[in-house]
DNA sequence: GCGGATCAC
DNA sequence: TATGGTGATCCGC
């Protein structure tokens, strides 16, 4: 598992060992480079640097004594921390191998070995291993992974199929687990230390036996990471995709030395944004991050330093979320939106406003749920996205409310907006 | 309360 | 020719 773990995490994702990264990105950026696309990223990451420059300034106006004493209470901190290090859980998260392409192939398995993306010449969801193999991957424009990779074949997606299959899993899940946690549909944590106490297994036979009784009820394959902690576990599953597993003996010496050279590009919740900022600071790894904790917490806010310390170290996200009998996931929006050709005709937008908010409003009638808020999303042709909002004066799920506040706020905007390629 | 940004999948 | 949809969270007003 080791040098398998080395390995994958050489790459930026399961599937894709011995890519030609250089070349995926020359091609990426040659497709890109006269876009519209193109020019608001490049805004935008121009904006990113912008940030991370003003914050290393604000670092180099630190003076020595200062981060000296902010060390000190630092160490504190992640002493506190290290006492509530808890290693007694057993956490797996499972997570099924390039899903929706893996659902596909089920009833057509000739698909397996020839390269194929479910989607579309606009955008890609996921690709099976075939074709990940070409440096072709989610969320990525269709018609680029095609001049990736001439001979992909796209699939239509197909939401009843994946919960379907995904409801299969569950049926697993439920019983090494019974209060399992299903992120989405392709995933889920489950705390297994009781199940391997009853049945005197060790969490990594217990997973072995999750996996293939998975395989067997669904015929699909999917990897696991078993560690003390959410988030650790989360990192292992993806270790040795597809059909793999890795294990964190739960020891503060395993955990310290797995995250001694984690990138922290590794950890959930450290995307793109955050690990450029990290890295302009000398931090790539949460070796990186504990070593220059003092300087964590002097540039970051509470909560993110709270974070950044509890990746560093390995705690945070052991306790199971304390959930009364009989709870049920509040959602706190109920969203639809749509990408269209480009246009500036004012009477098809508000078409578009109105459908929109139907459906909206036949949503929330569904789940016997009154908006208090309404959002407006706008995404110019330019890729440009912008949100107006407004607060009712009570709660509705008229659907006709809920559109004529919309369409106030597309009133509002009527100066600015010109084509639209999306509303929302 | 609002609007932009970031992140996950 | 062509760059998604849904939901959550945080920050700075
Ligand atoms: N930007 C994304 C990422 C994912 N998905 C969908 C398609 C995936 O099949 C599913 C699960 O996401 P994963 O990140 O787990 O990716 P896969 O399961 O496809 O591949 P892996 O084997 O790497 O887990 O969610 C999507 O629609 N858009
Ligand atoms: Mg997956």
């Amino acid at each position: 598992p080791t040098s398998a773990f080395t390995n994958a995490f050489t790459n930026a994702k399961a599937g894709m060992e011995g890519v030609d990264r250089e070349m995926v990105k020359r091609v990426v950026h040659d497709m890109s480079v006269n876009s519209a696309h193109f020019a608001t990223e490049s805004r935008k990451e121009a904006a990113v640097e912008a940030k991370i420059l003003a914050m290393k300034k604000r670092a180099a106006s630190i003076r020595p004594s200062a981060l000296a004493t902010i060390k000190a209470a630092v160490d504190d901190r992640v002493a506190r921390m290290e006492a509530s290090r808890d290693l007694t859980k057993t956490w797996v998260h499972v997570d099924m191998d390039s899903f929706f392409a893996s659902v596909h192939i089920l009833e057509r398995p000739e698909l397996r070995d020839v390269p194929m993306a479910v989607g579309g010449m606009s955008m890609i969801s996921t690709a099976n291993y075939a074709a990940r193999k070409f440096g072709v991957r989610s969320a990525m424009p269709g018609f680029i992974a095609k001049k990736l990779c001439p001979q992909l074949v796209f699939v239509d997606s197909d939401f009843a199929k994946y919960k379907h299959y995904a409801s299969l899993t569950r049926e697993v899940f439920k019983e090494y687990d019974p209060q399992f946690d299903a992120g989405s549909l392709d995933e889920a944590y489950l705390e297994i230390s009781a199940y391997c106490a009853g049945k005197s297994m060790t969490p990594a036979d217990v997973a072995e036996a999750l996996r293939r009784e998975v395989r067997e009820k669904t015929k699909l394959t999917c990897s696991a990471g078993v560690a003390p902690t959410r988030r650790l576990a989360k990192v292992c599953s993806d270790a040795n995709k597809p059909d793999g597993q890795m294990v964190i003996e739960p020891t503060r010496d395993a955990v310290a030395a797995l995250l001694s050279s984690l990138p922290v590009r590794k950890i959930g919740g450290v995307g793109k944004v955050l690990d450029r900022t990290l890295a302009a600071f000398g931090i790539a790894t949460c070796g990186d991050l504990l070593r220059e904790r003092a300087l964590v917490v002097a540039l970051f806010s509470e909560v993110q330093s709270d974070f950044l310390l509890g990746v560093a170290i390995g705690v945070g996200g052991e306790a199971r979320p304390a959930r009364p009998p009989g709870w049920a996931p509040q959602r706190k929006s109920l969203s639809q939106e749509r990408t269209f050709a480009p246009t500036a005709d004012a009477r098809a937008l508000a078409a578009k406003i109105a459908a929109l908010a139907e459906e909206v409003a036949a949503g929330l009638a569904r789940e016997n749920l009154l908006t208090r808020t309404v959002t407006l999303k706008m995404k110019r042709a330019d890729f440009e996205v912008a949100q107006r909002q407004t607060s009712l004066p009570r709660p509705t799920n008229d659907a006709q409310t809920i559109s004529d506040a919309a369409l106030r706020l597309f009133r509002g905007e009527k100066n600015t907006h010109g084509s639209l390629r999306l509303l929302g």
